[in-house]
RNA sequence: GCCGAAGUGGCGGAAUUGGUAGACGCGCCAGACUCAAAAUCUGGUAUGGGUUAACCAUGUGCCGGUUCGAGUCCGGCCUUCGGUACCA
């Protein structure tokens, strides 16, 4: 007899569907949990393990959740709007919005046939205007308090293609991924959101979420603070003064000379007249470099003098001014202090050049006057630095600091890494920004009651210079809000990392019109419990998304500091150790699997193979053995078809009156149950799985044996736990063995009988020198003599301490006894 | 370079706080069923030695350490994968 699976997932999946057994009463939030998975972007190709790899698995720990009795809420929704979906129409001519309801479509269909328990009813799009409509409010909203702005930012332009190209778009050698051409760096005016004014706070709430460590500390770094002092520099013959930022005022006295990066614009003003070919020179070749040239730490640094010199404010010391390319114009002022001895970058620019090294800071138990062979940059004891010789450098910090301050000549500041968020797309596919560009008023937003900017449909999307709904007439001529002149709509669209940033709090809600979402329903169901998707999120929507909440929160839309209390990453799937993609061709595909196996059987082994976090090598090997366990499971509830209507089980047996083999069963049935939940809970599909097979073997085994109360003691509990793994079959042996309702429409979960799990019997490992020589079976929690009696009784034991001095005894209850010997 | 994760049988992988290494599955071997094969079921399966049983030795990337006892803790390396790229 062979599993049926072709006849019974398809029957159960319309059962549940006929029925609505997921759709969640949004109103009923007493055991509300709320489980989310990344949502999907919906391209033309199919679902692939990836996905099938991500869903599956949280779908498992949802519906182990929903059988527990909690009132579970699971979405999916559609990224839809980006950058492939018009790739695709400039390729094609088909346009985006058709290709791409078209792939919603598919995709919601091959999504049904997994089986996940999604409610159907909360399905969301990003594309449409009923969405992206708040996408333009949530602009307004921060462009009134000044959070969103326009300022001139260099972007990556793509000379051949004319247009502006996404980071993604740049190929690591700096080439466009299109056109091949070697990508630019251009000044354009683009939009920002003002995430640094939030720096300090997401970095700090980090505490307060259950996410993987190392997501956490990507985060921490990729914000970068860093505390430290601007100290500023007069310019000898000019009025204006450099401001440099330093984690290390300790070493101002070691201060050589004082670098500007090429894009400062002090580098005109200070050069020297006999300077001025030279430098101009030096910032052109830098400029032509790209970005990836110009960053590499392999490159060696390279700078010219201006001619001019800084005074150091502590000593009044004179100090050339050098425009350098390892100075990043974005960070900081844009201009840095020199101290060659205790900076690695400075010693090594300052010896290409020959300027001076003065060591301010000595290291423990070397000597004043040895020579650096290298930059020291642990902390020790301040020599040359005047007043402050002697203090300890952690000490000095401070005092330099208190003095700066005391003479007006700098200040603590804490600087971050983080940049303000670039939102501006020159590309159509996306959310149209809410402005209008008037020649009198400037930039004008719309009023509120405007919303949405529809897109446009009928537009050229081929490529030619700049955004191409600034070549839309009908969309880019308006008149201004303000004064009703003529003016321009904004050409460019949302990133669409805008969408994916308070998507799930419009989940609960998806229809809302009176606003973004209910308040109130999105606070009682946010922070979102379970959060699952790919780490390769954890700088850019995941950092977004916090941001988005934090700005909500504080203009009253929700009350909750986070939007994602906990947070998994399901690890990568490669096929031959490759990322799977389309270019490479080694994609796998799921439904192959799925006609052979069927859905239950591909999800389960994708649980199997391994820790849900880790991901894996692809490799159908293992496959067959989870299809022998669904057909063994079916085969076995076939044995006993009906039997819980002739036969009830009891909430417990009393041990005693068990069989030698009932007790067995029993026991592993309870043992299972628990193992088994504890699993789950923790995302270990792999040895969930194990445990279940583990109990099929037992019952395989045993079952036949068993009084029926106990038989159906034992199916019905393995049923549930088959439940969350493998739905469809789980649901199909429920009804087998007789039960009147689908298992996900009146959930069970069964209690352990913590009696049934402690043994009378444990088997003790009897050492000598930590060398496993026997084993004995002892009542449990024996007591030491006891144990050492039957120890000393036994032969090998005697053989291997024969002639020796015992020297110690271990004895660890219900575990080991170990002799040491001399 | 820096930061992070991982290295366990032929393979995927198990192993609460240091306490019987190899659960579970694949593969392989043997047997049952069969005219035969497939499927299914039962048993065996870390490596080396051993009169092939008993038993002995070795064994969790490498070298060393702590401990009665280390896959697990400590120090130093090697390899693979992910992140990041001069942030002063």
């Amino acid at each position: 007899m062979k599993y049926p699976f072709n006849e019974v997932e398809p029957k159960w999946r319309k059962y549940w569907e006929d029925n609505e057994v997921y759709k969640t009463d949004m109103s009923d939030v007493e055991k509300a949990i709320y489980t989310l998975v990344m949502f999907i972007y919906p391209s033309g190709s199919k679902l692939h393990c990836g996905h099938w790899y991500n869903y599956g698995p949280t779908d498992s720990w949802a519906r182990f959740k929903k059988l527990q009795g909690n009132n579970v809420f699971e979405p999916i929704g559609y990224d839809a709007f980006g950058l492939p979906a018009e790739n695709y129409a400039i390729k094609t001519g088909i346009h985006p919005y058709d290709s791409t309801m078209q792939n919603i479509e598919d995709i919601r269909r091959q999504l049904k046939e997994m089986g996940c328990m999604y409610d159907w009813n909360a399905e969301l799009k990003t594309c449409v205007p009923e969405y992206y409509k708040w996408n333009q409010w949530l602009f307004l909203q921060m462009y009134q308090r000044g959070l969103a702005y326009r300022k001139k930012a260099p972007v990556n332009w793509d000379p051949v293609d004319q247009t502006v190209l996404a980071n993604e778009q740049v190929l690591p050698d700096g080439t466009a991924e299109r056109s091949g051409a070697r990508v630019e760096k251009k000044m354009l005016s683009q939009w920002f959101f003002k995430i640094t004014d939030y720096a300090d706070e997401l970095l700090g709430d980090l505490d307060n979420i259950d996410w993987p460590e190392k997501t956490k500390l990507m985060q921490t770094n990729w914000i970068g603070k860093s505390v430290g002092t601007q100290v500023e520099f007069k310019v000898e013959g000019f009025d204006e003064i450099i401001k440099v930022f330093t984690t290390r005022p300790d070493t101002l006295f070691g201060v050589t000379y004082v670098v500007i990066a090429p894009e400062n614009e002090f580098v005109g003003k200070f050069t020297t007249a006999e300077n001025k070919t030279q430098v101009a020179k030096y910032v052109e070749d830098v400029q032509s470099l790209s970005e990836i040239d110009r960053t590499s730490t392999t490159k060696e640094k390279t700078g010219v003098p201006t001619g001019t010199y800084a005074i150091n404010p502590v000593n009044g010391e004179k100090v050339p001014i050098w425009v350098g390319d390892y100075v990043l114009a974005s960070y900081g002022t844009g201009c840095v202090m020199a101290v060659p001895a205790h900076d690695e970058r400075d010693f090594e620019f300052a010896k290409k050049y020959q300027l001076p090294v003065r060591k301010v800071i000595l290291e423990e138990g070397t000597e004043p006057e040895a020579e650096l062979t290298e930059a020291f940059t642990a902390p020790g004891t301040m020599i040359n630095s005047g007043q402050f010789d002697g203090l300890d450098s952690v000490e000095g910090k401070e005092k330099i600091s208190d003095y700066l301050e005391e003479n007006k000549q700098g200040e603590r500041q804490t600087n971050f890494r983080l940049r303000d968020w670039l939102i501006s797309r020159q590309r159509y596919w996306g959310t149209p920004i809410p402005i209008v560009h008037c020649d009198s008023c400037g930039e004008v937003p719309i009023e509120l009651d405007q919303l949405p900017v529809e897109l446009p449909y009928d537009v050229d999307f081929s490529l030619g210079s700049g955004s191409p709904l600034a070549r839309e007439e009908d969309f880019i001529n308006t008149k201004c809000p303000k004064c009703g002149k003529d003016a321009k709509r904004d050409p460019d669209t949302m990133d669409t990392f805008v969408d994916s940033s308070w998507y799930y709090l419009r989940y609960p809600n998806p229809n809302y019109n009176e606003g973004m979402f209910d308040k109130e329903r999105a606070n009682n169901w946010t922070p979102v419990n379970m959060y699952v998707g790919g780490a390769e999120h954890a700088t850019m929507h995941l950092l977004y998304a916090r941001f988005i909440h934090k700005f909500l929160r504080d203009i009253g839309m929700v009350n909750s500091d986070e939007p994602f209390a906990k947070l998994i990453h399901q690890g990568t799937i490669t096929n031959n150790g490759a990322k799977m993609s389309k270019s490479k061709g080694n994609v796998v595909n799921p439904d192959d699997f799925i006609v052979d196996y069927g859905s239950d059987v591909f999800r389960m082994y994708l649980m199997f193979m391994g820790p849900y976090e880790l991901g894996g090598d692809w490799s159908d090997k293992g496959i067959v053995g989870v299809d022998r366990f669904a057909n063994r499971t079916y085969v076995l509830f076939k044995d006993y078809e009906g039997i819980a209507k002739t036969a009830k089980s009891p909430d417990k047996f009393d041990l005693a009156s068990l069989s030698e083999t009932e007790k067995s069963v029993y026991r592993k049935v309870n043992q299972s149950v628990e193992k088994y939940a504890e699993e789950l809970e923790h995302f270990r599909f792999n040895t969930a799985v194990a445990v279940m097979m583990e109990l099929i073997n037992e019952l395989s085994k045993n079952i036949a044996d068993c009084r029926d109360e106990l038989k159906v003691y034992a199916l019905e509990r393995f049923a549930t736990l088959l439940g969350p793994v493998a739905p469809h079959l789980a649901e199909e042996v429920w009804q087998t063995i007789g039960k009147e309702k689908s298992l996900f429409e009146a959930p069970v979960y069964y209690d352990v009988d913590k009696d049934a799990l402690t043994v009378d019997s444990v088997t003790i490992a009897v050492q000598v020198q930590g060398k496993l020589r026997a084993k004995i079976d002892m009542p449990v929690d024996s007591a030491e003599e006891a144990v050492k009696e039957v120890v000393w009784a036994d032969d090998k034991v005697k053989a291997h301490t024969d002639g020796k001095t015992v020297v110690k005894e271990i004895y660890v209850k219900n575990k080991i006894y170990n002799i040491v010997v001399r």
